[in-house]
RNA sequence: GGGUGAGUAGCUCAGUUGGUUAGAGCGCACGGUUCACAUCCGUGAGGUCACAGGUUCGAAUCCUGUCUCGCCCA
């Protein structure tokens, strides 16, 4: 093995091998007899990413905690099944694919819809295949035979059969709506793709002139400075987007507020159109705002369309596809919604229509994919009735069928379905599944199959045309858990499989994309697609900002793996946060995995280069002849991390399980049971030799396979020269929790605080660090065990053996540095070091802390309400303590009163 | 406006049924070329667990309120 860690030599490669070998295919199970059909298998569908570009931290984090739920289930036995696969993503591949169209100087017009559509498709196959292979040096172990995309075939029959069983069902509809239209995407997109933000931006005060007895309607021009001339009564509204003034059919106040009263039923002049619009009274109206008076556009507003439907305004819609003014804007036809702004207030102003202008902070809705403001509108779209579907979702979570973790995350999934609204599913876009929709030319009916008909289903006219657009993408993905199974066809994969175990991804498409699956996973497989949500945070970077691609903070996951190893990146991941909770990647983090790795690496080197023929160890108890203390000690560790990462892992507790092992390994096995088995490697007793040998095999063996999931390359290189038994660690049996030794636990905890007491006052004193010094044990009822490990004290605590006495009781020398440690009572006498003023504040200083716990501990035992109420377990240990202190005290008295 | 998360060492974070002296990594200080590892080893400093009440024998942990920051929804 090499003398440092390079995951670049080794990862690729195994990867590799594990895809060639058909590890990651349950089917591998199964022929090798490590899992059986009869069993429940334990399935994951990944989310598909995009095919839009390359993947994400967020993607990495995904993949990682999948992967490691996926390994830890194969070693545990079961059938384990990952299925892949990417999203066409509907917008955001288009939108990039015309951007790129764009830098040739064309437009998705200029190729037509079906060279167009093939340009998609090559930017897919190019992308598709780079985000796979960004996927493999993630080390995923999914099963890439199974691999989806949802424009596949199977997929599209999926969409097809969901679609046309929907609208049968009278659960989709079509309709003319007020929905959000993105007018640089030319789409109607659904509430959720909109992004609100607090903006700055102004409120407009405008009057509109009244008819009256004096004035029956302007005589001038709009523009001219005199088209309200003559008027002698308004009403004044305020706005914050004047050019939907343009599209106005009312004007209305609240019933009950009295300014207005006599006004109600009068007649308004719409500034710059001149159309007559009448002033009503609507329980919506918020009396407190602007002047109590608003302008209804029931064509550009949800609250004005609402307020439309009660009163059978007319809907004028102002715009079009793309954000410009239509012919209905009169004089600002043509003209940009913005530059229509500016313009018309310019006008108003000129006409004295314009009050006043005031600053107002709001929320302006945005598209989530390209960031253009959102343009409510009137169109005619497709719905998904979504109560229905929302009920059975409700009921599912509420009755345990469905579980989420973190659980907090239930209630947000709760108060989403609750306030649903219908699904606007169309998209005007040409990349995606097109709506199965054709409509007659002849008699005007709708026909909607799976298979494309070639005529009216009500006329027979073979006069039919397809409806041009396609599906919002979240309603394929919506049916991913199933459709990737096979669904609609009754495969085997889809009833061996389906539903799967657990759905993983990022909390913020918990409403896009997982209610989705369960709503439509229920109503057509008539089962939970998938029994835990597990949801993760966001990827921030050391500031705590989202990455993103315009800031520049975003960090490459092939670029961090690049420079630290897949193992490291992905450890970091799992153990930087909680589920649910955001992380702050610092690339300070991937350091520190990336030299963890290199702790383990070197480990195992030590190991396996100190070895002989040594054969594999299956099991080991801390009760077997012949183990030392420390060897008791690091097997009754070892089997106590089994049962505590077990647990974590069963309770979706990763990340500490991960920092546990972390902690094992570095703390306890490195840092003391491998020092300390280096006394009986380097001795002469072949006996020795070999037991210590049989130990370090076992613990690191065996730790590897816990470390695995979260490191899988770095620990499958390193087993593979390890002694072991299989022939591969990715398929090895995760450990059963062996038998623990609390005494040996205990004793060696003693040994460590003595070793930790004599390094402390060899680095107070300033002795030499290769110095061996000499020391006297005043060992007390430990003096069987303190003895027994005179050759560990002195190694690690770089003490002469030849001057090592372990007594139970020694007389302390004068010049000596005294340690109290648990029963035992240590003196190093430095000769000539020791200067006495110093030692004897060394003491105090000990003491007054001493007195300190002990004051607590009194006082805790002293009450009545603890000795009564508190469990027997705390109130003994709570005892115990404070004899420890005790006596810990009376033995710095003693050598305070020697010292004089 | 409603909901929700966070506030613990200089920084980033753990701390899952309330129970020893609240932990880690990074950073910092001091010291280290011993044959696994300087991507390392040893030692150390550093915290009134946001604040105020409450429940309890006992609270970082449970309850109430307040403040600050973030996110989601409207």
């Amino acid at each position: 093995m090499p003398k440092t860690y390079d995951p670049q030599a080794f990862e690729q490669q195994l990867y590799d091998w594990w895809e060639a070998q058909g590890y990651f295919k349950p089917e591998t199970q199964f022929a090798k007899g490590l899992a059986s059909r009869d069993q429940k298998p334990f399935v994951i569908s990944m989310p598909p990413p995009n095919v839009t570009g390359a993947l994400h931290l967020g993607h990495a984090m995904t993949a990682a905690v999948e992967d490691l739920m996926i390994r830890y289930h194969r070693m545990k036995g079961v059938p384990t099944l990952w299925v892949p696969g990417t999203d066409h993503a509907g917008i955001a591949t288009q939108n990039v694919v015309e951007r790129q169209l764009a830098q040739e100087g064309l437009t998705r017009h200029d190729l037509g819809r079906e060279k167009f559509i093939e340009r998609v498709w090559q930017w897919k196959e190019e992308y598709g295949a780079r985000i796979t292979e960004q996927h493999r040096r993630l080390g995923v172990s999914c099963d890439w035979d199974r691999e989806r995309f949802t424009l596949d075939e199977g997929l599209s029959r999926a969409v097809r059969t969901a679609f046309v069983t929907l609208y049968k069902e009278g659960l989709i509809y079509r309709g003319t709506y007020l929905v959000n239209w993105c007018p640089r995407c030319e789409s109607a997109i659904s509430d959720l793709e909109v992004e609100h933000q607090e903006e700055d931006g102004h409120l407009w005060y405008v009057r509109y002139p009244l008819i009256s007895d004096e004035w029956d309607g302007p005589r001038a021009e709009w523009g001219s400075g005199r088209w309200a001339e003559g008027a002698t009564e308004f009403i004044q509204v305020a706005t914050t987007r004047p050019e939907t003034i343009l599209g106005d059919t009312a004007v209305a106040v609240h019933p009950e507020d009295e300014r207005y009263t006599q006004t109600v039923g009068h007649v308004a002049v719409l500034p710059a159109i001149g159309r007559r619009i009448p002033i009503i009274a609507d329980e919506a109206v918020d009396p407190e705002f602007g002047t109590g008076a608003v302008k209804v556009t029931p064509a550009h507003d949800p609250t004005d369309y609402e307020i439309g439907q009660r009163h059978g305004l007319e809907q004028i819609d102002v715009m079009t596809d793309t954000g410009k003014m239509n012919e209905k804007a009169g004089p600002y036809a043509g003209l940009d919604r913005f530059v229509c702004r500016e313009r018309l207030v310019a006008d108003l102003e000129k006409e004295g229509l314009l009050v006043k202008v005031e600053p107002h902070r709001h929320a302006i809705g945005h598209c989530q994919r390209c960031g253009t403001v959102i343009e409510p509108r009137i169109s005619t779209q497709w719905f998904v009735k979504i109560k229905p579907l929302a009920e059975k979702a409700m009921e599912a979570v509420r009755d345990g069928r469905i579980r989420i973790i973190p659980e907090r995350f239930e209630r947000v999934y709760f108060n989403w379905m609750e306030n649903i609204r219908d699904w606007c599913i169309s998209r005007q876009l040409w990349w995606g599944h097109r709506i199965p929709v054709w409509y007659c030319k002849d008699c005007g009916g709708m026909t909607c199959e799976i298979t494309d008909p070639t005529e009216c289903a009500h006329c027979g006219s073979k006069n039919i045309e397809q409806d041009p657009d396609v599906l919002d993408t979240w309603f394929s993905s919506g049916l991913w858990p199933f459709s990737t199974l096979g669904w609609p066809e009754e495969t085997e994969d889809y009833k061996y499989f389906y539903p799967t175990s657990v759905l993983e991804t990022a909390y913020d498409i918990l409403f896009f994309w997982v209610a989705r699956m369960i709503m439509m996973g229920l109503h057509f497989t008539d089962k939970p697609p998938f029994e835990v949500v597990y949801l993760h945070g966001l990827i921030r970077d050391a500031q705590g900002r989202k990455m993103s691609k315009s800031l520049g903070n975003a960090l490459d996951p092939v670029e961090l793996i690049n420079e630290y190893g897949c193992d490291a990146l992905r450890f970091t991941l799992m153990t930087s946060s909680t589920p649910g909770n955001d992380i702050k990647l610092d690339e300070k983090k991937v350091e520190g995995a990336r030299n963890f790795a290199n702790k383990v690496w070197n480990a195992a080197r030590f190991v396996i280069t100190n070895l002989d023929d040594t054969a594999p160890v299956a099991e080991m108890s801390p009760d077997e002849p012949g183990l030392t203390l420390a060897d008791r000690w690091i097997i009754s560790r070892y089997h106590r991390l089994v049962s505590e990462v077990t647990d974590m892992m069963e309770s979706y507790q990763y990340g500490e399980a991960g920092r546990r092992i972390y902690e094992f390994l570095w703390g306890e096995f490195c840092d003391w049971f491998i020092e300390i088995a280096k006394i009986r490697l380097y001795g002469e007793d072949d006996f020795a030799r070999e037991t210590v040998r049989r130990v370090l095999v076992y613990v690191l063996e065996h730790t590897l396979r816990l470390l695995h999931p979260f490191m899988p390359f770095v620990t499958e290189a390193i087993w593979q020269q390890v002694p072991h038994e299989g022939e591969a660690l990715i398929i090895a049996r995760w450990p059963e929790p062996g038998p623990t030794d609390e005494t040996a636990e205990a004793q060696m905890g003693l040994v460590q605080e003595i070793v930790r007491g004599i390094r402390n006052a060899r680095a107070e004193y300033d002795v030499q660090p290769g110095r061996r010094i000499a020391a006297l044990i005043n060992a007390g009822d430990a003096l069987d065990l303190l003895q027994s490990q005179r050759d560990v004290l002195a190694m690690l605590a770089r003490l002469d053996p030849e001057q090592l006495t372990i007594e139970e009781s020694i007389p302390a020398p004068k010049q000596a540095v005294t340690i109290v440690a648990g029963q035992a009572t240590v003196y190093l006498p430095l000769a000539g070091m020791v200067d006495l003023d110093a030692e004897r504040e060394r003491l105090n200083k000990a003491m007054e802390s001493v007195r300190k716990d002990i004051a607590r501990s009194e006082k805790l035992l002293s009450n009545e309400g603890f000795r009564n109420k508190a469990p027997a377990e705390v109130i003994a240990r709570e005892e115990a303590k404070l004899a420890e202190l005790k006596s810990r005290l009376t033995r710095l008295k003693e050598r305070l009163a020697l010292l004089g």
